[in-house]
DNA sequence: CCTACCGATCGGTAGG
DNA sequence: CCTACCGATCGGTAGG
């Protein structure tokens, strides 16, 4: 699915990155982010169409990488609810595989122009449909309990996109650590079991 | 604590608020804000020092509002585990009486200037390090368990912090019963207990 | 609270 | 990929 892109269109990307989520994409200027990648600013126009453009393609890309992650788990042959945890790490996975790209994704897709919003939103809505089918099932499969499949499924999603706000790559705990953990909180609770 | 504030400067606040919110901080313009209150751009600075001043009030307020709910939470005379219940349903309360200061106090308080920034995060870690102290106390009196007292916390607020993204005041549920619902996964989990 | 204005910067283009 | 430039808009001020 990864077109081939330039190695200076990548940078660029990266780049655009960097600055959107540090500071919020009205905040970040086309001469900062040429500037970073070592061209002036009218230079940009060269590898991109525009301001706009950089965002689409960088949010589109990102809720792709979301999308095939949780198809393969899905379509893989476990139990729900071990489909359920991976489906926690594997997101956990793909945030902290690019940090930037996650808190793009999830904070500024609301700058994109009507148009590609509503287009970025069809693609959110079908990768929460998809982890809500999976609570559902475990939950008509009696292994999980909740009000509703919808509000179950907004509760660990609200825990996963905190994420890439607060992860550190040389901290004490690795991706997979921190996926298996909010697995365990959001599956056995904080509350002690009475012995 | 509220200072004595003109209709106008209170008008003015909300309109900013909720264009911060919608468009975020860079994105919006004083004129934006000046045409929703019905003055012209420049006149607004009749009332307010600079936009940066805006966000720091917005901010500032909407941290005291958590904080001082959260401090009557922990000096109330209740058991260590109905505090903590209360405290997610008070969060949850704060956030709802005002979702527009809320989302910016989330995620609009990195646009400050750096001295402010500071003084923001002093405030955002007091009332983390107050909730933090509950949970503790709530491990050391063996009524929770978890990897560490500030995971759990982080994982408490990651669900609350999301709130004011989803929250809408005519949906099914009031805010007493989401702030109910969220402590209930929070403390019980989402797997079923074995009959 | 408005008119009139400031220098700076915005996203983007023309032409080479 | 740069020089040179476009009109529009930015946060903010002077003066009344």
């Amino acid at each position: 699915m990864a077109v081939a892109a330039s190695e200076k269109k990548m940078a660029i990307h990266r780049a655009a990155c960097r600055l959107f989520r540090q500071h919020g994409y009205p905040g970040t200027s086309v001469r900062q982010i040429a500037e970073e990648v070592g061209l002036d600013g009218s230079s940009l126009y060269s590898h991109v169409e525009s301001k706009d453009d950089l965002l689409w393609e960088i949010v589109h890309e990102a809720a792709h990488q979301f999308l095939s992650a949780l198809r393969e788990v899905r379509d893989s042959n476990l139990g729900i609810m071990q489909k359920l945890r991976n489906a926690i790490i594997t997101h956990v996975g793909v945030i902290t595989s690019d940090m930037d790209s996650a808190a793009v994704y999830t904070f500024e897709w609301r700058h994109l122009p009507p148009g590609r919003r509503t287009a970025f939103t069809a693609l959110r809505d079908e990768y929460e449909g998809m982890f809500r089918a999976l609570v559902d099932q475990a939950i008509r499969d009696r292994y999980i309990t909740a009000k509703d499949a919808a509000s179950a499924t907004l509760f660990i999603l609200s825990a996963l996109n905190w994420v890439s706000t607060w992860f550190k790559p040389d901290g004490a705990l690795s991706a997979d650590e921190v996926g298996r953990m909010l697995a365990d909180y959001v599956f056995d609770g904080l509350r002690r079991r009475t012995a």
